[in-house]
DNA sequence: TTGAAAGCGCTAACAA
DNA sequence: TTGTTAGCGCTTTCAA
């Protein structure tokens, strides 16, 4: 059985004045004396008053929600600690604004099409896209709706279509590298993430930058930011390289991988290999030794997400990626 | 620049019958005649219409959407492999209705406001609550709001207050209890989840159930989900009890940690000491030696979910909670 | 089986 | 600075 609720009706009459000045009241118009104001707060909260979204929503054609399209295949995302740092300050940001977040997957072509459905149907104000790859048809399609859209990082290739907010990953595997070298290490070697993906990319670019020509394919191991990917492809560096006395892993969990191969095949570390992480998330504290890695400002890296996509659906013209520093957090593996 | 999109007007005019007869076939009235039906059906594909939710959410006193209210620290529950199924599960069984799930934190005691105004202020027709424990005092709040709720896997303590779906976490832990006896493991420990939550308690019992007089305190370990708590636990009860040959611990991806910790100090699986997971999430395939461990059916226990919040938005008398059977999965562990 | 029409609660344009 | 009023797009009586 569903209360009925007060409505603006109520308000007005509880108050005194009309719809009218309630409405402008309640949303911040200018036009409204001191006194109206006040009457106006005391009936809010006397008849426990909550605007009705439908009903707004239908005369200023904004819905007061964004989608968020998760477009990678959901298990890798949540071991990803950036993501459940982006979910909390999403959904408090936006809800300051009273704007709601709205979850849709993205996995299949079938979520695809629900997803675009959903967007055409006029659902939302604006999309926030989270890690979609290079090639991922959904970019295109969202293009398609003209409707407000932004990625939390860069989306490979995309960068001209859809602003991002992100950290600057290249300058941050460039300080990684830097200090592997200073360090004194001679045979550096780096596990990257998917080639795909903003972060393996650019992270790789940026050891590339450091190590010139010593950045040879034979130092080079792809992985897919997996605990598991970091274990293999630490195996198959040790392999190929088995002098080797530095690893820069593209993200903390493949570190974690490459710390516990490194153990088992009898290699100490920072004695004997020094390993480098990226993305300073929990884990890189709760390993043995402690990580030595690259930090990113992931809050303001979703705050900036939000800010740029909220300045999008408020109207502002063509809204600038924003790019945040990294810095290196030394602990004890390197 | 958005574009104009066809309402049921054009629809109506573009199949030549009434706004009102638009509105019935959509709906699926009975009384529409077929001829009106098709004509209805031609009008939207030509015209593209997609209903306009704000307007009918006015009319119906529906919002079309359910809230999932995370009630955790996010951090542990996205290493959580339940989640992840439960997500994809729920946004698209929910598609499917054409209702979509708004995402809310509620960490600390701001987010529970948020999340109260939210419910409070009429914008979802049902509650899906996500890991609540036994002291969260949302559960309360909630109820004084008269929304329907639903839990996926109980809250302890709360059974009665909210229904839920979930796997017989107790039964389940009974079935690897008894293949580790079966197997003629002498000393047998474990490790539990945390005391608040289901998965730490009721697999704790069956447990005992098997092992009687066995279960004396000191083969007894708490940890909490994370891989590093399975470690630590681990440690403990290897301090502890120097000589056990078999641990079940209470989720797959402490079991993970345990077995680091295992080889990490000269213990060979299952040969000294046989280790029994429960979740068969996809790391129980990923450690070595693969984990044998405790399926639970957690698309089943999604599906049931959603299901009971859907039959209670639509009005259904009180529903009762619904629990699935568990099966033990044999890989190498023990 | 259908059409006409009355709102659902709100904002915004207009007039005062 | 305020009140009045016309819709926003839809569902749902009510009559036909």
């Amino acid at each position: 059985m569903r209360v009925k609720r007060p409505t603006i009706h109520d308000v007005a009459r509880a108050s005194g004045v009309s719809r009218g000045t309630v409405s402008r009241a309640l949303n911040g118009d200018p036009y409204v004396s001191a006194a109206a104001l006040a009457a106006v707060r005391r009936a809010v909260a006397e008849t426990g008053y909550v605007v009705n979204r439908a009903a707004r929503s239908l005369v200023t054609q904004r819905t007061g929600s964004v989608v968020m399209v998760l477009s990678e295949p959901q298990e890798k995302l949540f071991e990803d600690p950036n993501f459940s740092v982006l979910l909390r300050t999403a959904t408090r940001r936006l809800a300051e604004r009273d704007v709601s977040l709205v979850m849709m997957t993205a996995g299949d072509r079938g979520d695809r099409e629900r997803v675009m459905r959903y967007i055409r149907g006029g659902h939302a104000d604006g999309i926030l896209l989270i890690s979609a790859h290079s090639g991922d048809p959904l970019v295109e399609e969202l293009q398609g709706a003209g409707l407000p859209a932004v990625a939390c990082g860069s989306i490979l290739g995309r960068e001209n279509l859809i602003p991002y907010a992100a950290a600057d990953d290249r300058e941050g595997a460039r300080q990684m590298a830097r200090y592997l070298v200073e360090q004194g290490r001679k045979r550096i070697t780096t596990i990257t993430g998917p080639m795909d993906t903003p972060g393996g990319l650019y992270r790789l670019e940026g050891f590339c930058d450091v190590l010139g020509r010593r950045a040879t394919k034979k130092v080079i191991e792809h992985g897919d930011y997996t605990r598991q990917g970091g274990e293999r492809a630490m195996h198959a560096l040790l392999d190929r390289v088995p002098d080797l006395d530095a690893v820069f892993v593209g993200s903390d969990l493949m570190a974690a991988g490459a710390l516990a191969v490194l153990r088992e095949r009898g290699r100490s570390v920072p004695v004997d290999v020094a390993v480098g992480g990226f993305d300073d998330s929990p884990v890189a504290s709760s390993t043995h030794p402690q990580l030595t890695t690259v930090r990113q400002p992931l809050e303001r890296v979703a705050e900036e997400t939000i800010r740029l996509l909220l300045e999008l659906i408020d109207g502002a013209g063509p809204v600038e990626p924003v790019t945040f520093p990294t810095s290196l957090v030394i602990r004890e593996s390197a």
